[in-house]
DNA sequence: GTGGGTGCAAAGACTTTGCAAGACG
DNA sequence: CGTCTTGCAAAGTCTTTGCACCCAC
């Protein structure tokens, strides 16, 4: 789905969820939604302080928590202490460089292993998959020494 | 695998990754290795503190750290912004619970899509389902307003 | 013995919150 | 216009680090 729909549906939705759209909210679910890379707050921050003039860490932080409550983005499974966001709501699965820390959407459709977990009582609403290993860039490099 | 043996294991590979085993490392680890809910660093310090006179978080944070660059314990993917922590080494899924935010271990065998990742350059080391949802104990209590 | 480990306190990193001023609907 | 949002600063969490003392090997 090309950005300009993204953002279209991002406008109708915040709307419908009583959020405001604001300037800021727009540029953060626009930087968001071009990227690949699920960045967290602080990363989002820093690829839109040189873009939109007089946007604070604070309204990043406060507009994902917002966001995600609307359902707007969701959060990213990771080994580290820092939230990750995704605005790509369809069910999917990720890959995570353990070298560099980038994590990839890919598509891999899962068997949903809800049936053996019903049965013991737990309600699956949702499952994805990780991957952990090298990435491309990663791996060619390895032969450098490069780290 | 009993504790005890998991504990014989724990001596020896500590020992071959250079690291000394203390009382502390052992009460750490024990406690790890004893629960299965994939406590972090806190929770571990809390159930440890009054068992184990004179432990400190400190040391708990420490002695995670170096257990993991041994590869004793490994980290547990989350959605939150702490760190959790495994002693089962051995691949296996999680199931999340949405609202109390319990981890519980799964065992469904996943066919590893490495393949498909091979091809595009990607090494995969490692693959984990996480499934999301409410619990066994959380689900029995929705129909009484609890949360 | 000695090099690594421990505990305390302080610092650092990440995130949330209170408040006054400002903007969306 | 009223309510929600913003930015700043301060506070709150979670985690790491510096340093002196101590212990496993």
């Amino acid at each position: 789905m090309e950005l300009e729909r993204k953002l279209e549906l991002f406008r109708k939705k915040a709307k419908e969820a009583g959020l405001k759209v604001t300037p800021q909210r727009i540029a953060i679910y626009r930087e968001l939604a071009s990227r690949s890379d699920h960045p967290s707050a602080e990363e989002l921050f820093e690829s839109l302080k040189d873009k939109i003039e007089g946007i604070s860490l604070t309204t990043v932080y406060r507009t994902l928590s917002s966001l995600e409550k609307a359902g707007l983005v969701v959060r990213v499974p990771t080994l580290k202490d820092k939230v990750h966001y995704d605005a790509k709501l369809e069910p999917h699965s990720h890959f995570v460089c353990v070298k560099c820390g980038a994590i990839y959407d890919i598509d891999i459709p899962l068997k949903q292993p809800s049936a053996k977990l019903s049965e013991e009582g737990f309600e699956v609403l949702n499952c994805t998959l990780l991957c952990y290993g090298t990435c491309r860039n990663c791996s060619s490099t390895v032969t450098n020494g490069q780290k």
